[in-house]
DNA sequence: CCGACTTGCGTCATCGTTGTCGCAAGTTAT
DNA sequence: ATAACTTGCGACAACGATGACGCAAGTCGG
């Protein structure tokens, strides 16, 4: 389980208290500033965050090592949300319930960071995407298996579907929403979808 | 119904046959160069294009224009393919299908200029979108009252249902693929969703 | 309290992109 | 054939964004 005071910059030593708020800080407002326009300048995120840009530029040397830290820093939260809620062992529809509000819980609110994340060239935060999507697709198998899906769904298109819908949600958004209401409607439509029992044609 | 050969310029005058042609392919590059990196510049586009980047500039001032021109483009094909294929006479069922299969025609290819659109300052645009959108829901209330969709279900969570499915079906697409099978896909899924009759818990 | 650290500010250099222009060569329509 | 049009090329100016400084003032931690 990833901690939440976990190190923000890489290589760097630790940083004093006022520093690490301060970068806290500018990905916050980056986050922000770049889901409502992602050609936004290092100028106005550093307005955004209330900081003098070359602050920003202290803290991270260029435009791509803020990107970066963005994309790594979700990716973190992302990965943390889905290894807490998986599992092997409970069943199915309670992990597909309790693994969507986690991930819903997190991707709400850094969704510029996690959009870009998903087809990111760095190999660790590619590897880590590629892990949860392996364990969403042992999911989805197990699902399978215990009668949840049926038998003739291909599970690469389950997944898509279920990545679309959670992306759905996540797109913008106001402040604070129910995501457990959220999570019910996303399960309920993924496996009963919208029409009647009766099949027509 | 849209022409192929409709005007593609909208203040200016009729354009001389190799002029035309040139301004498709531009639109045509930037619509490919643009889907892979929105931040491409001119130069790429026009690299992409085959021409020089000063031919860019005589054709669309400013990029803005160019952007405008290609969203005004895509949209024009997207509401011709949806105005052709909805009817409030035919079944709900026959309707969804066959509007549904005419938009992804359009929509594979022209990823980037469609989402951009929906969000579009262009009053002109916004109109469109919205037409269509007011379209889709009436269609999905028709399909309620016909007994296609449960009643229960809320009109404009099945409206962002169905257009997140086709986006993503959209979404970085191999050259050639077989879109009555895609279709067929999206609508199944969104009617009867992925998993078994008998509902969990 | 004192040293180390951090921030804001002003400044500067640099770079890439945008947009314009004129000219020569080639193409189109009549 | 001829007049009008279009394109490529090279050059240019303007602009904004990026990134690096040093310095003075303020803040944190021991």
């Amino acid at each position: 389980m990833t901690t939440q005071h976990e190190r923000l910059l890489i290589g760097g030593k630790p940083l004093r208290a006022d520093a690490e708020r301060t970068v806290r800080t500018i990905l916050e407002a980056a986050e922000r500033v770049l889901s409502a326009d992602p050609t936004a300048t290092m100028e106005q995120i550093a307005e955004a965050a209330g900081v003098a840009r070359t602050t920003v530029h202290r803290r991270f040397t260029t435009r791509e090592a803020l990107l970066d830290a963005l994309t790594r820093w979700a990716t973190g939260q992302f990965a943390a949300a889905v290894d807490g809620a998986i599992s092997d062992a409970a069943p199915p529809a309670v992990v597909l319930y309790r693994v969507t509000a986690d991930v819903l819980r997190v991707k709400i609110g850094w969704g510029f960071a996690m959009t870009r994340a998903a087809g990111s060239a760095d190999p660790e935060i590619a590897r880590v995407h590629a892990d949860v999507l392996e364990k969403c697709d042992r999911l989805f198998r197990r699902a399978q298996a215990t009668g949840l899906l049926r038998p003739d769904v291909d599970i690469e298109w389950a997944r898509r579907c279920y990545y679309a819908l959670i992306h759905e949600v996540t797109q913008g958004h106001s402040p604070e929403s129910d995501v457990d209401a959220l999570t019910t409607l996303i399960v309920d439509t993924l496996l009963r979808g919208l029409g009647t029992d009766s099949r027509f044609a």
